[in-house]
DNA sequence: CTTGGTATATCGTTCTACGTACTAAGCCGC
DNA sequence: GCGGCTTAGTACGTAGAACGATATACCAAG
């Protein structure tokens, strides 16, 4: 496990997990799934169930008892939604800048090592 | 610095260090300064100047000698425009996607807790 | 010559991300 | 029922990152 340092990563576990849930309610399996489809980001196990951990304590997320022994299902809370929508607000804002700003210093791009 | 458990977060230092980047050289104080007015995220100096650090160590960033010794500005290099790309394409594309769903979910709001 | 803004840097604590390994249930064919 | 597959979640360890506190130095105003 080497825990190499990454180039910097918008993808932060916890966003993509109620992300899929912005969806609509999900096991963590599912999310999974999910994420992986809709991203190209590969979960593990210790990442999403951590990231759930999380979220729940936050209360973010909660459980919801399927019946099901194996699932665990999960939707978002009132917070949750809020909290989600911020983010993602806040996420589009400065990706739209960044990407304007990119664009106009590609002309100047005479000399980016 | 109790390094509270906080809400989970798009902005990572080394993006808003880039997205900062995007707009021109910049020494360090200036990118708190132009992430701030952007973002409303205040880096402190621990995490804007680890986040250079390692900027420039995975080649993203490069510093230029401006002559000044108390200034260091830097700017990104090709790498650094390429990852920035990619990562703000991947953030626009989720947050645009999680955004659709949560309007679509808000009508089945009966019942986030 | 002291106050305060600018500018950079380091340290230490705590959390978190994430991989590996593991357990276990449900489902299939035989 | 027994192997083997997929599905689902748990347990755990570690590298490293975020961030506040702290230190230092330069410069300008007063």
């Amino acid at each position: 496990m080497p825990r190499v340092a990454d180039d910097p990563k918008w993808t932060d576990p916890g966003l993509l997990v109620m992300g899929s849930l912005a969806d609509g309610p999900k096991h963590g399996y599912a999310m999974v799934q999910d994420v992986v489809e809709t991203t190209g980001v590969r979960l593990g196990p210790g990442t999403l169930y951590g990231a759930i951990a999380r979220l729940e304590a936050r209360g973010l997320i909660e459980a919801l008892d399927g019946g099901d022994t194996r699932r665990r299902p999960y939707k978002l809370t009132m917070r949750g939604v809020e909290v989600l929508e911020q983010q993602l607000a806040g996420m589009q804002r400065f990706a739209a800048l960044g990407r304007r700003r990119l664009t106009r210093l590609s002309p100047v791009l005479r000399g980016a090592s």
